[in-house]
DNA sequence: ACGCGGATCTGACAGATGTCATGGGGGATC
DNA sequence: GATCCCCCATGACATCTGTCAGATCCGCGT
């Protein structure tokens, strides 16, 4: 029998995968978590086979979720099933010790397909999507070219930037320019939508 | 017995919400569509007594799909599932002639309920939903400022802007001042970014 | 010790952007 | 018919943005 943690920040999502998966005859799931955070706890708690985490959660990420399950009780393994097959994901996710990475476009065959594998000790990876992962290849930008395109994604302008990073304004749009020249855009926010497309921010 | 029809482009949610449903007793899915355009072809066909529409959909837009199932097939009822719970969606879409509203991060339990009450003929609406669409009123921005906007979203220049439209540039600029106006925001990015929160594009 | 690259800053410049005043044409409303 | 709003346009202006050339500091690897 497969013991799964489900975390899911869309409540009818997540009730919906329980129902999906509760259908498989050799799978349980014995919890649930609506955030990065209380998958954690839960993996601790319950140390489920296999736990299957969204990447867009609040309060904590799946990749940093992930990251902290590796921590705290690496006998769990983690799937990832996010919306996004953005390459930066798949890279990220798997760097930070996820054992597999499905899309939600994925026939729902798959799923039950990729947690028996990931329970058996298999990676289980899009070939498609690996595919994509290395070629865009790892994110060119550095850590502070991604802290402006991030302040920059609403729509604040220099001076905004400038003041919630604590940097001169001079030195956001230096670093806005760079941004902009490695991404190939042609303003900030075409910057930003690319940058978010790859999973680099 | 009630007979549904499920639109959801992503395959495996659109799954497991089928695996859900499924479980209760008086309901069964008997169709599913991956975009707008299926779910029409199905409703015709199938003539279910409740659709079940997702609103992000390529192809066709739930909201523009179910203003063509209202036409082609009146006595199918549409009740409207999506992730945003955004003021301008609710608006549009009982405009359209939708029956019910539900969010996908409502509890679980609340779907097949509100299946049931728009299969007996009631309208569902999650009540505080109701009341922010009221409370930010209906879209301020004329057809061409919203035109604008949507064009400006990913980061194109006022020259680009003005070729997709065939507009003069000093026009798309007249319009997107007048839109930053009416967002209050102070750009064309933070203008679209309010806009498309409030579901007015 | 030296060089390299990243983080930080400044100053200057061209071009893009946002605002405003102003205009004409068309449809709806009163 | 007068009025209002939307569509479309132009020109002028102030500001914001993106780019480039330089400059200092620091840590890291050879």
């Amino acid at each position: 029998m497969i013991r799964l943690l489900l975390a899911e920040d869309q409540h009818l999502v997540r009730g919906a995968l329980s129902a999906l998966l509760g259908l498989e005859a050799d799978m349980t799931v014995v919890a649930e978590a609506a955030d990065g955070a209380e998958a954690v706890t839960a993996a601790v708690e319950y140390r489920p086979d296999v736990a299957l985490l969204d990447i867009e959660m609040p309060v904590l990420t799946g990749i940093d979720a992930t990251a902290e399950i590796r921590r705290a009780a690496p006998e769990v393994r983690v799937l990832i099933l996010t919306t996004f097959g953005r390459p930066g994901y798949l890279r990220r996710a798997m760097d930070a010790g996820a054992r597999g990475f499905v899309v939600k476009d994925a026939p729902a065959a798959d799923l039950a397909a990729a947690v028996r594998r990931v329970a058996a000790g298999e990676i289980v990876l899009d070939p498609s999507l690996a595919v994509a992962s290395l070629g865009s290849g790892p994110s060119p930008l550095t850590d502070r070219e991604r802290d402006v395109l991030r302040a920059a994604e609403g729509g604040a302008s220099v001076a905004d930037i400038a003041a919630t990073l604590a940097l001169s304004a001079g030195t956001v749009r230096n670093y806005l320019s760079s941004a902009i020249g490695k991404t190939a855009a042609r303003n900030r926010t075409e910057a930003a939508r690319i940058a978010h497309h790859n999973g680099w921010l």
